[in-house]
DNA sequence: AGTAAAGTGTAATATTATAACCTCTTATGT
DNA sequence: ACATAAGAGGTTATAATATTACACTTTACT
Protein backbone atom coordinates (compact mmCIF):
# COMPACT_ATOMS: atom_id res chain seq x y z
CA UNK A 1 0.00 0.00 0.00
CA UNK A 2 3.09 2.21 0.36
CA UNK A 3 4.07 4.10 -2.44
CA UNK A 4 7.60 1.98 -2.61
CA UNK A 5 9.15 3.43 -5.50
CA UNK A 6 9.51 7.11 -3.88
CA UNK A 7 11.32 5.71 -1.24
CA UNK A 8 14.68 4.72 -0.68
CA UNK A 9 14.59 0.87 -0.40
CA UNK A 10 16.65 -2.01 -1.31
CA UNK A 11 15.65 -2.76 -4.40
CA UNK A 12 17.39 -6.02 -5.23
CA UNK A 13 14.20 -6.92 -2.43
CA UNK A 14 11.71 -5.81 -5.54
CA UNK A 15 13.21 -7.70 -8.07
CA UNK A 16 13.96 -10.80 -5.84
CA UNK A 17 9.99 -10.83 -5.21
CA UNK A 18 9.21 -10.17 -8.68
CA UNK A 19 11.16 -13.15 -9.91
CA UNK A 20 10.15 -15.44 -6.94
CA UNK A 21 6.38 -14.25 -8.14
CA UNK A 22 6.94 -14.82 -11.13
CA UNK A 23 8.17 -18.52 -10.50
CA UNK A 24 4.98 -18.99 -8.54
CA UNK A 25 2.81 -18.00 -10.64
CA UNK A 26 4.50 -19.68 -14.12
CA UNK A 27 4.16 -23.33 -11.58
CA UNK A 28 0.84 -22.34 -10.90
CA UNK A 29 -0.18 -21.53 -14.52
CA UNK A 30 1.94 -24.72 -16.08
CA UNK A 31 4.18 -22.36 -18.07
CA UNK A 32 7.90 -21.72 -18.23
CA UNK A 33 9.73 -19.28 -16.93
CA UNK A 34 12.59 -19.77 -19.23
CA UNK A 35 16.23 -18.14 -18.82
CA UNK A 36 15.36 -15.60 -21.40
CA UNK A 37 11.91 -14.62 -20.09
CA UNK A 38 13.15 -14.95 -16.75
CA UNK A 39 16.05 -11.89 -17.44
CA UNK A 40 13.91 -10.26 -19.47
CA UNK A 41 11.49 -9.85 -16.13
CA UNK A 42 14.82 -8.89 -13.88
CA UNK A 43 15.75 -6.45 -16.86
CA UNK A 44 12.36 -5.11 -16.79
CA UNK A 45 12.39 -4.48 -13.01
CA UNK A 46 15.99 -2.81 -13.05
CA UNK A 47 14.25 0.07 -11.59
CA UNK A 48 11.04 1.27 -11.42
CA UNK A 49 11.47 3.39 -14.34
CA UNK A 50 9.21 1.98 -17.37
CA UNK A 51 11.96 0.23 -20.20
CA UNK A 52 11.67 0.46 -23.68
CA UNK A 53 11.69 -3.03 -25.36
CA UNK A 54 14.80 -2.26 -27.47
CA UNK A 55 16.43 -0.68 -24.08
CA UNK A 56 16.87 -4.51 -23.14
CA UNK A 57 18.68 -6.12 -26.16
CA UNK A 58 21.97 -4.90 -25.22
CA UNK A 59 21.72 -6.23 -21.68
CA UNK A 60 20.39 -9.75 -23.30
CA UNK A 61 23.32 -9.81 -25.69
CA UNK A 62 25.70 -9.08 -23.04
CA UNK A 63 24.62 -11.96 -20.89
CA UNK A 64 24.94 -14.50 -23.99
CA UNK A 65 21.20 -14.43 -25.18
CA UNK A 66 19.93 -14.06 -28.95
CA UNK A 67 19.35 -10.03 -28.97
CA UNK A 68 17.22 -9.36 -31.94
CA UNK A 69 13.58 -7.83 -31.69
CA UNK A 70 11.63 -10.83 -31.67
CA UNK A 71 13.52 -12.44 -28.53
CA UNK A 72 12.29 -9.82 -26.35
CA UNK A 73 8.75 -9.40 -27.58
CA UNK A 74 8.30 -12.18 -27.27
CA UNK A 75 9.16 -12.56 -23.76
CA UNK A 76 7.31 -9.63 -22.93
CA UNK A 77 3.46 -11.01 -24.88
CA UNK A 78 4.58 -13.94 -22.47
CA UNK A 79 5.31 -11.66 -19.43
CA UNK A 80 2.11 -9.54 -20.40
CA UNK A 81 0.10 -12.29 -20.73
CA UNK A 82 0.91 -13.65 -17.05
CA UNK A 83 -0.06 -9.83 -16.15
CA UNK A 84 3.68 -10.31 -14.99
CA UNK A 85 4.70 -6.93 -16.83
CA UNK A 86 2.25 -3.79 -18.15
CA UNK A 87 2.84 -1.62 -21.22
CA UNK A 88 2.42 2.16 -20.90
CA UNK A 89 1.09 3.08 -24.29
CA UNK A 90 2.04 6.53 -23.74
CA UNK A 91 5.93 5.96 -23.39
CA UNK A 92 5.86 2.58 -26.05
CA UNK A 93 7.49 1.40 -22.59
CA UNK A 94 7.26 -2.14 -20.02
CA UNK A 95 7.03 -2.04 -16.20
CA UNK A 96 6.90 -4.59 -13.96
CA UNK A 97 3.51 -6.02 -12.29
CA UNK A 98 3.52 -4.92 -8.83
CA UNK A 99 1.24 -7.11 -7.73
CA UNK A 100 0.78 -10.08 -10.27
CA UNK A 101 -1.23 -13.17 -10.03
CA UNK A 102 -4.76 -11.71 -9.66
CA UNK A 103 -6.89 -9.38 -11.76
CA UNK A 104 -6.61 -5.84 -10.89
CA UNK A 105 -7.04 -2.28 -13.00
CA UNK A 106 -4.10 0.17 -12.84
CA UNK A 107 -3.44 3.47 -12.75
CA UNK A 108 0.52 4.53 -13.78
CA UNK A 109 1.87 7.42 -12.02
CA UNK A 110 4.42 8.59 -14.28
CA UNK A 111 7.03 11.33 -13.09
CA UNK A 112 8.24 13.79 -15.66
CA UNK A 113 11.30 14.53 -13.97
CA UNK A 114 12.84 11.49 -12.58
CA UNK A 115 10.37 9.22 -15.10
CA UNK A 116 9.94 6.92 -12.34
CA UNK A 117 6.41 5.29 -12.77
CA UNK A 118 3.93 3.92 -9.83
CA UNK A 119 1.35 1.53 -10.28
CA UNK A 120 -1.95 2.46 -8.21
CA UNK A 121 -4.64 0.61 -7.95
CA UNK A 122 -7.83 1.79 -9.42
CA UNK A 123 -10.62 -0.25 -8.94
CA UNK A 124 -12.63 2.43 -7.14
CA UNK A 125 -12.66 4.41 -10.03
CA UNK A 126 -12.72 1.34 -12.56
CA UNK A 127 -16.19 1.29 -11.53
CA UNK A 128 -17.35 4.97 -11.22
CA UNK A 129 -15.90 4.65 -15.24
CA UNK A 130 -17.79 1.81 -15.85
CA UNK A 131 -20.70 2.99 -14.60
CA UNK A 132 -20.39 6.18 -16.33
CA UNK A 133 -19.65 4.13 -19.41
CA UNK A 134 -22.61 1.85 -18.93
CA UNK A 135 -24.98 4.72 -18.74
CA UNK A 136 -24.37 5.93 -22.60
CA UNK A 137 -24.88 1.68 -23.42
CA UNK A 138 -20.91 1.18 -23.86
CA UNK A 139 -20.01 -2.33 -22.16
CA UNK A 140 -16.44 -1.81 -20.62
CA UNK A 141 -14.02 -4.68 -20.75
CA UNK A 142 -10.61 -2.98 -19.87
CA UNK A 143 -8.94 0.47 -19.12
CA UNK A 144 -5.77 2.17 -19.41
CA UNK A 145 -4.73 5.30 -17.75
CA UNK A 146 -1.91 6.69 -17.54
CA UNK A 147 -1.48 10.20 -15.67
CA UNK A 148 1.80 12.61 -16.01
CA UNK A 149 2.88 14.76 -13.27
CA UNK A 150 5.43 15.10 -10.74
CA UNK A 151 5.80 12.30 -8.00
CA UNK A 152 6.55 13.19 -4.28
CA UNK A 153 10.00 12.74 -4.32
CA UNK A 154 10.83 15.20 -7.07
CA UNK A 155 8.58 17.62 -5.44
CA UNK A 156 10.05 17.69 -2.19
CA UNK A 157 13.99 18.06 -4.08
CA UNK A 158 12.87 20.74 -6.68
CA UNK A 159 14.68 23.29 -6.59
CA UNK A 160 17.24 21.50 -5.61
CA UNK A 161 18.08 19.54 -8.80
CA UNK A 162 15.67 19.35 -11.88
CA UNK A 163 16.14 15.74 -13.37
CA UNK A 164 17.24 12.57 -12.70
CA UNK A 165 16.53 10.66 -9.19
CA UNK A 166 19.10 10.25 -6.73
CA UNK A 167 17.56 6.71 -5.91
CA UNK A 168 17.97 4.89 -9.53
CA UNK A 169 15.81 2.29 -7.94
CA UNK B 1 -24.84 15.08 -24.17
CA UNK B 2 -26.04 12.48 -26.13
CA UNK B 3 -23.54 9.60 -27.82
CA UNK B 4 -23.67 11.36 -31.19
CA UNK B 5 -21.32 8.52 -32.92
CA UNK B 6 -23.67 5.75 -31.57
CA UNK B 7 -26.77 6.77 -33.24
CA UNK B 8 -27.49 7.47 -37.34
CA UNK B 9 -26.61 11.17 -38.41
CA UNK B 10 -25.77 13.30 -40.83
CA UNK B 11 -21.92 12.94 -40.37
CA UNK B 12 -21.32 16.38 -42.94
CA UNK B 13 -22.54 17.97 -40.13
CA UNK B 14 -20.07 16.46 -37.60
CA UNK B 15 -17.30 17.79 -40.25
CA UNK B 16 -18.85 21.04 -40.72
CA UNK B 17 -18.80 22.07 -37.39
CA UNK B 18 -15.73 20.86 -36.57
CA UNK B 19 -14.35 22.66 -39.34
CA UNK B 20 -16.34 25.75 -38.13
CA UNK B 21 -15.34 25.59 -34.75
CA UNK B 22 -11.07 25.19 -35.90
CA UNK B 23 -11.60 28.09 -37.89
CA UNK B 24 -12.65 30.11 -34.76
CA UNK B 25 -10.67 28.78 -32.72
CA UNK B 26 -7.83 29.86 -35.02
CA UNK B 27 -8.89 33.17 -35.45
CA UNK B 28 -9.23 33.68 -32.03
CA UNK B 29 -5.33 32.54 -31.14
CA UNK B 30 -4.03 34.22 -34.02
CA UNK B 31 -2.83 31.05 -35.91
CA UNK B 32 -3.71 29.97 -39.05
CA UNK B 33 -5.53 26.93 -40.41
CA UNK B 34 -4.11 26.31 -43.48
CA UNK B 35 -5.18 24.22 -46.36
CA UNK B 36 -3.23 21.32 -45.42
CA UNK B 37 -3.94 21.58 -41.62
CA UNK B 38 -8.22 22.09 -43.02
CA UNK B 39 -7.70 19.05 -44.95
CA UNK B 40 -6.35 16.89 -42.61
CA UNK B 41 -9.04 17.73 -40.12
CA UNK B 42 -11.66 17.21 -42.79
CA UNK B 43 -10.09 13.34 -42.99
CA UNK B 44 -9.68 13.11 -39.26
CA UNK B 45 -13.31 13.87 -39.02
CA UNK B 46 -14.00 11.43 -42.13
CA UNK B 47 -15.63 9.13 -39.33
CA UNK B 48 -15.73 8.30 -35.97
CA UNK B 49 -13.63 5.71 -36.20
CA UNK B 50 -9.69 6.53 -34.97
CA UNK B 51 -7.41 7.20 -38.05
CA UNK B 52 -3.91 6.46 -37.82
CA UNK B 53 -1.27 9.33 -39.53
CA UNK B 54 0.13 7.13 -42.36
CA UNK B 55 -3.82 6.50 -43.11
CA UNK B 56 -4.20 10.42 -44.07
CA UNK B 57 -1.36 10.93 -46.36
CA UNK B 58 -3.02 8.46 -49.47
CA UNK B 59 -6.10 10.80 -49.44
CA UNK B 60 -3.61 14.14 -48.49
CA UNK B 61 -2.03 12.97 -51.94
CA UNK B 62 -5.13 12.40 -54.11
CA UNK B 63 -5.89 16.21 -53.35
CA UNK B 64 -2.81 17.29 -54.66
CA UNK B 65 -1.21 18.17 -51.61
CA UNK B 66 2.24 16.99 -50.34
CA UNK B 67 2.35 14.07 -48.83
CA UNK B 68 5.21 12.80 -47.05
CA UNK B 69 4.92 11.93 -43.08
CA UNK B 70 6.09 14.94 -41.82
CA UNK B 71 3.65 16.83 -43.41
CA UNK B 72 0.68 15.25 -42.05
CA UNK B 73 2.78 15.38 -38.82
CA UNK B 74 2.91 18.73 -38.52
CA UNK B 75 -0.39 19.03 -39.64
CA UNK B 76 -1.49 16.96 -36.60
CA UNK B 77 0.62 18.55 -33.88
CA UNK B 78 -0.93 21.94 -35.07
CA UNK B 79 -4.54 20.19 -34.43
CA UNK B 80 -2.85 18.91 -31.09
CA UNK B 81 -1.67 21.90 -29.99
CA UNK B 82 -4.93 23.78 -30.60
CA UNK B 83 -6.88 20.73 -29.23
CA UNK B 84 -8.54 19.97 -32.25
CA UNK B 85 -7.86 16.21 -31.95
CA UNK B 86 -6.64 13.82 -29.47
CA UNK B 87 -4.21 10.84 -30.05
CA UNK B 88 -5.30 7.69 -28.95
CA UNK B 89 -1.65 6.04 -27.55
CA UNK B 90 -3.10 2.69 -26.78
CA UNK B 91 -3.87 2.61 -31.22
CA UNK B 92 -1.52 5.70 -32.54
CA UNK B 93 -4.22 6.86 -33.82
CA UNK B 94 -5.84 10.69 -34.04
CA UNK B 95 -9.38 11.52 -33.40
CA UNK B 96 -10.95 15.00 -34.13
CA UNK B 97 -12.01 16.53 -30.28
CA UNK B 98 -15.56 16.67 -30.01
CA UNK B 99 -15.52 19.67 -28.13
CA UNK B 100 -12.64 21.79 -28.43
CA UNK B 101 -12.06 25.41 -27.44
CA UNK B 102 -11.64 24.90 -23.85
CA UNK B 103 -9.66 22.54 -20.88
CA UNK B 104 -10.96 19.56 -20.08
CA UNK B 105 -10.27 16.16 -19.14
CA UNK B 106 -11.39 13.24 -21.89
CA UNK B 107 -12.10 9.79 -21.84
CA UNK B 108 -12.24 7.35 -24.81
CA UNK B 109 -14.38 4.40 -25.06
CA UNK B 110 -13.04 2.50 -27.72
CA UNK B 111 -15.25 -0.30 -29.58
CA UNK B 112 -13.31 -3.25 -30.24
CA UNK B 113 -16.02 -4.18 -32.85
CA UNK B 114 -16.74 -1.37 -34.85
CA UNK B 115 -13.82 0.23 -33.76
CA UNK B 116 -15.25 3.69 -33.36
CA UNK B 117 -14.05 6.12 -30.26
CA UNK B 118 -16.65 7.89 -28.40
CA UNK B 119 -14.97 10.82 -25.82
CA UNK B 120 -16.61 11.01 -22.91
CA UNK B 121 -15.85 14.04 -20.36
CA UNK B 122 -13.88 12.67 -17.85
CA UNK B 123 -14.13 15.54 -15.26
CA UNK B 124 -15.57 13.67 -12.36
CA UNK B 125 -13.29 11.36 -11.51
CA UNK B 126 -10.29 13.25 -13.09
CA UNK B 127 -10.86 14.54 -9.86
CA UNK B 128 -10.94 11.58 -7.71
CA UNK B 129 -7.83 10.50 -9.18
CA UNK B 130 -6.19 13.78 -8.75
CA UNK B 131 -7.12 13.28 -5.22
CA UNK B 132 -6.00 9.95 -5.02
CA UNK B 133 -2.59 10.34 -6.52
CA UNK B 134 -2.51 13.44 -4.26
CA UNK B 135 -2.96 11.12 -1.05
CA UNK B 136 0.31 9.64 -2.25
CA UNK B 137 1.95 12.57 -2.85
CA UNK B 138 2.22 13.03 -6.98
CA UNK B 139 0.38 16.00 -8.35
CA UNK B 140 -1.22 15.26 -11.61
CA UNK B 141 -0.73 17.31 -14.54
CA UNK B 142 -2.79 15.27 -17.40
CA UNK B 143 -3.80 11.96 -17.83
CA UNK B 144 -4.83 10.16 -20.37
CA UNK B 145 -7.61 7.32 -20.43
CA UNK B 146 -8.52 4.68 -22.95
CA UNK B 147 -11.15 2.26 -22.72
CA UNK B 148 -11.92 -0.60 -24.54
CA UNK B 149 -15.32 -2.45 -25.01
CA UNK B 150 -18.39 -2.80 -26.92
CA UNK B 151 -20.48 0.39 -27.94
CA UNK B 152 -24.29 0.15 -27.45
CA UNK B 153 -24.72 0.22 -31.78
CA UNK B 154 -22.47 -2.88 -31.46
CA UNK B 155 -23.91 -4.29 -28.20
CA UNK B 156 -27.78 -3.87 -30.26
CA UNK B 157 -26.39 -5.61 -33.02
CA UNK B 158 -24.18 -8.42 -32.25
CA UNK B 159 -25.34 -11.70 -33.43
CA UNK B 160 -26.61 -10.24 -36.23
CA UNK B 161 -23.25 -9.23 -37.29
CA UNK B 162 -19.81 -9.67 -35.58
CA UNK B 163 -17.37 -6.94 -37.52
CA UNK B 164 -17.97 -3.80 -39.25
CA UNK B 165 -20.18 -1.00 -38.69
CA UNK B 166 -23.40 -0.75 -40.62
CA UNK B 167 -23.19 3.48 -39.66
CA UNK B 168 -19.19 4.27 -41.03
CA UNK B 169 -19.49 7.87 -40.06
C1' DA C 1 12.57 -43.55 -29.17
C1' DG C 2 8.67 -41.09 -31.45
C1' DT C 3 5.93 -37.32 -31.62
C1' DA C 4 3.72 -32.87 -30.91
C1' DA C 5 3.94 -28.60 -28.84
C1' DA C 6 6.50 -24.94 -27.20
C1' DG C 7 10.36 -22.13 -27.50
C1' DT C 8 14.14 -19.89 -29.98
C1' DG C 9 17.25 -18.17 -34.01
C1' DT C 10 17.38 -15.40 -37.87
C1' DA C 11 16.42 -12.35 -41.72
C1' DA C 12 13.55 -9.43 -43.51
C1' DT C 13 10.15 -6.02 -43.30
C1' DA C 14 6.19 -3.23 -41.56
C1' DT C 15 4.63 0.68 -38.97
C1' DT C 16 5.01 4.95 -36.64
C1' DA C 17 7.55 9.11 -35.97
C1' DT C 18 11.33 12.52 -36.24
C1' DA C 19 15.61 15.12 -37.82
C1' DA C 20 17.81 18.16 -40.75
C1' DC C 21 18.05 21.36 -44.13
C1' DC C 22 16.30 24.08 -47.62
C1' DT C 23 12.71 27.00 -50.01
C1' DC C 24 8.63 29.55 -50.22
C1' DT C 25 4.91 32.31 -48.15
C1' DT C 26 2.96 35.42 -44.99
C1' DA C 27 2.93 39.03 -41.60
C1' DT C 28 5.01 43.07 -39.76
C1' DG C 29 7.60 47.33 -39.21
C1' DT C 30 9.36 51.20 -41.47
C1' DA D 1 6.31 49.44 -51.24
C1' DC D 2 10.22 47.18 -49.40
C1' DA D 3 13.03 44.67 -46.08
C1' DT D 4 12.96 41.45 -42.86
C1' DA D 5 11.75 37.79 -39.75
C1' DA D 6 8.70 34.25 -38.55
C1' DG D 7 5.90 30.68 -40.01
C1' DA D 8 4.79 27.04 -43.07
C1' DG D 9 5.86 23.54 -46.24
C1' DG D 10 9.02 20.38 -49.47
C1' DT D 11 12.26 16.79 -49.48
C1' DT D 12 15.42 13.25 -48.13
C1' DA D 13 16.89 10.44 -44.93
C1' DT D 14 16.67 7.99 -40.79
C1' DA D 15 15.16 6.70 -36.06
C1' DA D 16 12.28 4.02 -33.06
C1' DT D 17 9.00 0.53 -32.32
C1' DA D 18 7.00 -3.81 -33.65
C1' DT D 19 5.78 -7.90 -36.53
C1' DT D 20 6.00 -11.73 -40.10
C1' DA D 21 7.71 -15.87 -41.72
C1' DC D 22 10.19 -19.82 -41.61
C1' DA D 23 13.74 -22.92 -39.98
C1' DC D 24 15.61 -25.24 -36.10
C1' DT D 25 15.89 -26.90 -31.21
C1' DT D 26 14.30 -28.20 -26.89
C1' DT D 27 10.88 -30.02 -23.86
C1' DA D 28 7.06 -32.81 -22.42
C1' DC D 29 4.45 -36.68 -23.04
C1' DT D 30 3.51 -41.29 -24.48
Amino acid sequence: MSASAYHPHDHQGCISKALQQAAKLCAEQGVRLTPIRKRVLELVWQSHKPMGAYDLLPALAADGFNSAPPTVYRALDFLLDLGLVHRLASLNAFIGCTHPGHEHQSCFLICKMCDKAHEMDAASWFNALTDAAKAQGFEVEKQLTEVVGICPQCTKESGSKEKGSPDES
